[in-house]
DNA sequence: GCACCATCATTGGTGGCACCAACAGAATTC
DNA sequence: GAATTCTGTTGGTGCCACCAATGATGGTGC
């Protein structure tokens, strides 16, 4: 009996010229996927240190500066991540003898057991998010973006 | 010690945890996709600004409530857009007869000009951004997009 | 009528994020 | 050995998403 505006009326629909531009739709959605996996590491931590984390599980202790590299994290804003987890004692710090300059960082044993209770934390936010999407649908997207992100 | 890592020097490669979690790519394009947009839009505008815009050009005007709400911008965000666009002689604004709560933003004719100005811009952004996929994959990779987000 | 609640525009503030500039000290290059 | 590059660090900027509260107004149930 309800007319379709009348089921509508709660719903605001969005201006096609946005619906049809990538740059807003990626960015939308990183709204959304951003504040899912906030919301999943609740007070535990943050996106930045978890991809810190995640790239000195993966290379090994490095350099602040190399971890803010391949992180895409300035190296400003490294330190403070870095700071607040060595005081957390999920890492280490120590001069390298080999350069004055550089700063090695290590991930501790807790610093690894932190990084998998936040793995598990995020996996549930991904899929939290592409709920809607079939498995090779989310791959195809991953590797879109990725490709996309590779071009710049 | 001396290895392959040494040649690489130049490179940095991203760790695989996040290359394979869809939150931090989609978050990564959208980095790159706000800067590029950013940067087009120079200083003649903003993404808020642009979102309002169009939505004031395709539903036509509307209270400041609605068009936050089919923008996805919070109420209070939508004031500062708003004032100052009126003040630049591209939106008018007048209480709504009919219910004294409102706002009723109306744009005007050099505000429709802007709009076409920037949306000009914006598209070459992103031809900038999604240069590496062909406009199908463009598509698909919008339409993956949309459902993610309708679905929340 | 009237109390109650929802909605409006607006103010003010918060935290995170991406980014930039400058610095001293150490290393590398020429 | 001078010049340049790189490092960690400090400090700061601006945008954005979000939240809380408030006074004014509209609508609803009784």
């Amino acid at each position: 009996m309800a007319s379709l505006s009348e089921v509508d009326s709660t719903t605001h629909p969005t201006p096609a010229r946005l619906r049809a531009l990538p740059s807003w739709v990626i960015n939308q959605t990183a709204i959304t996927a951003n504040r899912l996996t906030d919301r999943a590491l609740a007070g535990t931590s943050s996106r930045r240190r978890f991809a810190m984390l995640s790239a000195l599980d993966e290379f090994g202790p490095s350099s602040q500066a190399d971890l803010g590299r391949c992180t895409g994290i300035d190296r400003s804003d490294v330190v403070t991540g870095v700071n607040a987890m060595v005081e957390q004692g999920f890492l280490r710090q120590r001069p390298d003898p080999a350069d004055g300059r550089r700063n090695i960082v290590t991930l501790t044993p807790a610093g690894k057991e932190h990084l998998e209770r936040l793995s598990a934390l995020i996996a549930d936010a991904q899929e939290e998010l592409l709920h809607a999407l079939s498995p090779s649908e989310s791959k195809m997207l991953v590797d879109l973006l990725t490709r996309v992100l590779d071009s710049g």
